[in-house]
DNA sequence: ATTTATAATACGACCGGTTGGTATTTACTT
DNA sequence: AAGTAAATACCAACCGGTCGTATTATAAAT
């Protein structure tokens, strides 16, 4: 624990997380991490075992860094719809700041340039979403028993869109890199999360 | 015109559309292309100076039947946020065809896969976007001026919300291959787009 | 404290294969 | 014979990945 071989590992992990978002999976070359790590191909390949090995990695990482951004002060709200309002906005500033993923979400970017090329890879992403969907679901469902929704509408339905918007957002502002497009964003999505209500 | 060698071309497009759409821009090869036409590198090179250049045209070509699909019965209707509904749902027809763009939308997989790498292809997109939300803006302040609206929207914020959303869709489909995706996409933008009614 | 044995770690040349792209030649059509 | 279209052969650069070796850190033995 904590020797120096532990620390480059979570350099390499670190770079790479960083390269991939800004360049992609494909088109970031692994010469292009050792570039960034100071590292060469014998060192690297010690600590993973292919190129996709440590995509898994990376993952895990970007999955660590989005939970700990996404659920800051969700507790703290008993309202269920106040605490999706809130994740909204925690994932939208998970997307905007330079100091988690710069150059674009890490799990969106994924998702579109691995769907068609691995089905594994692929099918990792989806699971995350998958839970994600189901958690927005809950809280949706609280909200009904509370009393507090219209009558008829399929929260299910509702979860996934909400889903939807996001990595929408998250495509057009890595394009553009206009944070516009992130603020009207969350802001269209409280309009909408307030119709939802009685 | 008609020649042989403008059907060679047209040919080279067509496949390499439905390449790019299932595999992508950097992950469909030169081969690939090759073998999906039965053609030779010289003989693909004499119609195209580059990769990119080939890509430009695989642009153009997928613009003309986007459009020729999305204002189906556009024209019809004088209700403008009608019009709206009808562009939204054609859109998502887009997306679900075999017949139109096989293995996800075009222009979102480009917009992700290309941003960040190049400038010139990703504005090239952009553009395009920008013009789509410019045309759904109109159609909002027609409605506004017909008093269709509730009051103090943001009709830009809108257009460029709607744009998102049908994004995020063609992302979350081209993964999940569930038309549900799509369906559900659909439903909550007509109810979002209900709510902006006075 | 110094030496020695043993891993852990990093290096860099090298591999086969693929990339986008080019120059030249052949075949077909008119 | 002219002109177009496609085939062939080839290029340098780069890809992910392997492997034997050098270096370094750790800990045990003296």
């Amino acid at each position: 624990m904590g020797g120096k071989g532990s620390q480059t590992r979570q350099k390499i992990i670190t770079k790479a997380l960083q390269l991939f978002c800004v360049k992609g999976y494909y088109n970031t070359s692994v010469n292009d991490i050792l570039q960034a790590t100071g590292l060469t191909k014998g060192g690297l390949y010690g600590h993973f075992a292919s190129k996709e090995d440590l995509w898994y990695a990376v993952y895990h990482e970007a999955l660590g860094i989005w939970r700990k951004v996404v659920f800051q002060g969700i507790q703290s709200s008993a309202d269920p719809l106040e605490r999706i309002q809130t994740l909204i906005e925690n994932d939208i500033k998970t997307k905007l700041g330079r100091h988690v993923f710069e150059g674009g979400c890490f799990f969106h970017s994924m998702l579109v340039e691995l769907s068609g090329q691995s089905e594994a890879m692929t099918s990792h992403l989806m699971r995350g979403f998958h839970q994600l969907a189901g958690l927005l679901c809950a809280w949706l469902e609280q909200a009904e028993q509370e009393g507090l929704l219209k009558e008829n509408l399929n929260l299910h339905e509702i979860a996934n869109y909400i889903i939807v918007s996001l990595n929408g957002a998250a495509a057009l502002y890595a394009s553009s890199r206009d944070r516009a497009i992130l603020d009207q964003t969350v802001s269209q999505l409280h309009f909408y999360i307030r119709q939802l209500k009685k």
